[in-house]
DNA sequence: ATGAAAGCGCTAACAT
DNA sequence: ATGTTAGCGCTTTCAT
């Protein structure tokens, strides 16, 4: 009862079977042999298939240097980064082409970097194509992705840009996703706005209140503050604001799971959403909650796989020798419960 | 401007640089040198990291056998599934062991498995040392899995049974979940039942149903009928079955989704949720809906994911050779909005 | 129409 | 303390 993994049937197997030489049976199998006579080529078929053979994609690999596999570093938790990876994959599924999957799933923000490059190595080793990777943090040193860069491997980003390093890109219009969602608050009547992010260093968050600036610096209808969650007394803070006499009536938190916490935290508060405040979010996320449904913005994530699948094809297998590309997705506006004119239920 | 993937350097190389032979860079590189030189080592050592080497994880797979790499072919489309990748990933994470991920996203429930099967030679071809896999199809012909089976390559599955095939198996335990329903709804006070499925052929659906029989069939407070919601005239068999004037007052669907969409259809038909008809479903995984929180249980998606990657583990790497185990999880009941006594607004 | 042999990057058994 | 050699599964060049 041996049960070691089955001496899976060689080349060498089938010419011994077939009495010819191991590169006869290469070349019929690899259709490189018009030269066979017919009775050839069939017995040696005919072999292969009732051996039931299957070429040895890891010694073609190593022949060719070619491995047909990407190196894919994405989250998969949360419904916006699993839709990132369904749209690779999708992308992926005609064109031969396998994902190995591994990202950082432990430490995110973190500027340590051990376990990136731990990851990393096993995906270069494994002789990855190129590589599709959403950094688990923006301010790596540049040295993160040297190994990568140095091999000349094509590298490409998703969702969030690094600092200082210029590769292709696909990810989100998060300038004119904050616009839109400025636009939205005061096309709605609001005058005073909140902005909530997790500060500058996370791109993403850095766009969307970039735009949302934008559009307050040119009216002058409306004024705005910004306030970072991520900072341990945020929730204080927010309470102080909220507190003000001329406090906002409005409020746009860079992301959905933010907008989930901010909403609980007005809600205990004693604020009606969106009766007293208006509140909404990034990334049409939510999950199921106490909180009315969220006014959001769909970033398309499927999309952006998609693209991110388009862009590594480009460089992998055409070689493209362009420069680096940066394509964003401009996020669509979900108007839903959460977001109102200001104080539909109160005096005015 | 050479752009092709750079010469990565090799053994070889090192040897030459060091001016020693291959064996000795292979032994010094791979610890197995307490002979060597204190100076042969260190010089080794260095040229390799100065030519930034990798060991050709290719070349040692096709050497041992043992890739370190998984297939796994299970969806990552909403939150369940993903949540699942997600759990096997995390138990891989410490193990220095890869997903490679491919899986069927075109056909749901088709019995052509001529996509399967091209995924399914993918990873053969790539020699991953065993498979987890989420059956897209549960009536496949048995030779859908016969090519990795007769190979002796592990084979775990989740999620999802199949119906003639005896493998491991980490999934939900629908029985008792079905009972859990059926018992939620009783306990409230709702005697006529209609349990909303998608027929035999699923064994999720099938193992739901059954459970929720069980309970009926042992009491004699309430009665129940079940619905097949995959067949085209399912929407107008609901609402005539809603007419009757003993209609139930209690719906449990096997799925979330179909919650959703049953939901919507009866609150369209006038009927108010919870008020007029409790509605739940299984598996956590609402979305952003009009409908009101869904009651609904809790398969813990991660713990699959995880009990199927130790169960991978113990196949491939232990050679266990025990039975092929089934381990079920009991999904836990969430209480929602849409679940309540019987006609709490109504007359009574 | 087919065989022989070198080589891909590396390990391990066998020298010296 | 280090070198030589065969071999893993296969492709390809060079014979015959």
């Amino acid at each position: 009862m041996a049960n070691d993994k089955q001496e899976q049937a060689s080349m060498k197997a089938i010419a011994a079977e077939a009495g010819v030489t191991l590169s006869t049976v290469s070349r019929i199998l690899n259709n490189k042999a018009e030269k066979y006579a017919e009775a050839t080529r069939v017995r040696v078929r005919e072999i292969a298939d009732r051996m039931k053979y299957r070429p040895n994609a890891l010694v073609h690999a190593m022949q060719t240097g070619v491995t047909r596999t990407a190196g894919v570093m994405v989250p998969t938790e949360g419904l916006f980064h699993s839709q990132i990876l369904t749209g690779i994959h999708e992308s992926f599924l005609d064109r031969e082409t396998l994902l190995l999957l591994s990202w950082n799933s432990r430490t995110l923000n973190k500027k340590d970097d051990t376990l990136e490059r731990r990851l990393i190595h096993q995906l270069l080793d494994r002789r990855v194509d190129g590589v599709i990777l959403r950094p688990s943090c923006e301010e790596f040193e540049s040295s993160y992705f040297e190994e990568i860069w140095e091999r000349n491997i094509p590298l490409i980003l998703v969702d969030r840009e690094m600092k200082n390093f210029k590769t292709d890109f696909a990810g989100t219009d998060d300038i004119a996703g904050g616009r839109t969602a400025a636009e939205h608050l005061i096309g709605l009547g609001h005058r005073r706005l909140l902005f909530i992010g997790v500060g500058e260093q996370v791109s993403t968050s850095r766009g969307r209140e970039e735009g949302f600036r934008q559009v307050l610096s040119k009216t002058a209808k409306a004024r705005g503050n910004a306030l970072n969650f991520d900072e341990a007394d945020a929730p204080q803070r927010l309470m102080e604001v909220l507190r003000e006499p001329q406090r906002p009536t409005a409020i746009c938190c860079y992301a959905d799971p933010i907008a989930e916490n901010v909403a609980k935290l007005v809600m205990e508060a004693g604020f009606s959403i969106p009766g007293d405040l208006s509140i909404m979010g990034f990334g049409n996320q939510q999950a199921v909650s106490e909180i009315p449904r969220l006014t959001s913005l769909d970033q398309k994530p499927f999309m952006i796989g998609q693209i991110a699948a388009d862009m590594y094809f480009d460089r992998v297998y055409n070689k493209s020798q362009n420069a680096p590309q940066r394509r964003l997705i401009e996020p669509v506006l979900l108007p839903r419960a959460s977001t109102s004119t200001p104080k539909a239920k109160a005096k005015r």
